[in-house]
DNA sequence: TCTTGACCTAAAGTTAGCTTTAGGTGTTAT
DNA sequence: ATAACACCTAAAGCTAACTTTAGGTCAAGA
């Protein structure tokens, strides 16, 4: 079992947001002996699942929404694989997107060195090496 | 040349949303008639490049910054390249720290269907497939 | 004893990025 | 002439996810 303080170091989460969460419902059914949280095996998970599914971008009430579903026994996999299955998709869609994000900069940083080497903009365009304009032309398409 | 509500159509950004972006500085030099904002192909590839930098994570304050460099001519292109440079990594490791979360999604969704499957989560982590495996390795550790 | 340190609460404050509101101007269709 | 539009501004409001503040409890060490 460990205290707020210790849990805040092993995660580097500061105490404030672990309160947060608490007060938010993230840590449903966790202990207290005389006021003070207890964290144990349970908790620990569920902030390691708490910090991956806001890397996904998913919001706290529905991440709390899946620790309810936890709490509850067997009966709710389907909701909790739902859930999973449907984050797993926005991440993936989002990683589409960032890669095109990327492509938009790549094509940023080959003009730039492009335009210092020459002293200008002139022109710059038309010398557009293959590789580049692939990544130019994904980054301007929907 | 555009008028407010032809870009908003344009890009299906709010009105209010480029209003808010020119009094952020988002777009120096934007030209007006009589009070009206007229939008031109500066602006337009401007707002291109917003929404690029936007969904790279850049703040808005940041992007202004490049604008005004972009506005103070061949200077600024050591500054303009760092800019994309540096915003170049920064969704390099996003991708990076993404596609780990993906791998913690993974292993959860196969998770769940051996839960839903055998009605229970006993002994599901002695049967983990070799592929999943490395999901959940890669997603537990930084 | 007293003070230091780790915990607690409720409530107010913060930040980014917008959106909404309230009120006003100028042109065009009835 | 009057109403409908598309534009304008300043300022207030909103949401999420925290953080800060102010005040309080309790146990251990000097």
């Amino acid at each position: 079992m460990y205290t707020i303080g210790q849990v805040s170091e092993l995660f580097g989460v500061p105490i404030s947001t672990l309160r947060y969460y608490d007060r938010e419902g993230l840590f449903p059914g966790l202990e207290r002996t005389s006021g003070i949280r207890r964290f144990g095996e349970r908790e620990l998970e569920a902030l390691r699942v708490i910090e991956c599914l806001k890397r996904s971008g998913m919001e706290i009430k529905d991440i709390k929404q899946f620790m309810l579903w936890c709490a509850q026994g067997k009966e709710t996999y389907p909701e909790r694989l739902e859930l999973f299955r449907r984050q797993k998709a926005a991440v993936e869609a989002e990683l589409h997107q960032l890669e095109r994000t990327l492509d938009m900069l790549r094509f940023k940083c080959w003009y730039y060195e492009q335009a210092l080497a020459q002293g200008g903009e002139e022109g710059i365009i038309d010398l557009l090496p293959e590789e580049i304009k692939g990544a130019y032309d994904r980054a301007h398409r929907d």
